[in-house]
DNA sequence: CATCTCAGTTTCTACCGTTG
DNA sequence: CAACGGTAGAAACTGAGATG
């Protein structure tokens, strides 16, 4: 059987996102929409997608932002197809560098847009992305594994969520609030969760390691060592 | 040194997806 | 559809550090 592949097209022209949603939908696509970048990566964060079309030029968020978040925070190696006006090589090298992994300038036909889908959806996720090295450790975000000197782990979702937002401030420390926030938004959990799922993370790493990875800096938060 | 606050650890429970 | 295992959250207890 056939999975149906999912597909977040970002695009603020209404006409254009619902001609695209229209014709990929009588495909057997399974469409989702977000008029801006910012909805876009909310999406993108909530779900899971097979294949993004990103607009480049969106208020709130330029799709380049946008995809540069997906390869660089999220590490997600979803392959992207910008649609654009802009034709220019400069603009193409700009998309490429941001992420992308195919270029479509308007007007297009929407038979090219399904020829190039399914040309990037035949050669899956990206091999190159969510690899992350830092303080010592090779990060696979794919796949949830941590390796240190060979040793590896792998860890929870939650304690990847964890160990990702200390990386990314690296070297710096990361407030217990600033953590909570980024774990549960808008609504923390009234206990103290946090302490658990760090208490468990630092097990998980140090056993596997024999080495201290996060470090608490009292009244401050934690960080990376 | 007494007290308070913050952090670490453990245990219990609820929930959810998987499996037989 | 029940049993099971994995995961996350709540709560209670313990210990360490700050503060006056």
């Amino acid at each position: 059987m056939f999975e149906k592949s999912q597909v977040l097209l970002v695009e603020d022209n209404n006409e254009l996102a619902g001609s695209v949603a229209d014709y990929l939908s009588a495909l057997g696509y399974g469409v989702d929409f977000a008029f801006n970048g910012a909805a876009g990566l909310q999406l993108l964060e909530k779900n899971n997608y097979d294949i993004v079309i990103f607009d480049v030029a969106m208020p709130k968020m330029s799709g380049l932002e946008l995809c540069h978040k997906l390869r660089h925070e999220l590490f997600s190696p979803i392959p992207v197809i910008f649609l654009t006006a802009r034709d220019t090589l400069e603009d193409k090298k700009a998309g490429f560098q941001a992420g992308a992994d195919d270029y479509l300038v308007k007007p297009f036909a929407l038979e090219e847009l399904h020829l190039r889908l399914q040309a990037l959806l035949s050669r899956g996720p990206r091999r190159d992305i969510g690899i992350q090295q830092i303080a010592g450790l090779t990060i696979d975000h794919n796949q949830s594994l941590v390796n240190y000197q060979g040793k590896q782990v792998r860890l929870l979702s939650l304690q990847m969520h964890i160990l990702t937002i200390l990386l990314k401030h690296y070297p710096n420390v990361v407030s217990r609030q600033m953590l909570e926030q980024a774990i549960w938004e808008g609504s923390p959990p009234n206990s103290d969760p946090l302490r658990t799922h760090i208490y468990r993370l630092r097990a998980t790493l140090e056993v596997a390691f024999q080495k201290t990875v996060i470090r608490t800096v009292y009244a401050k938060g934690y960080q990376i060592v």
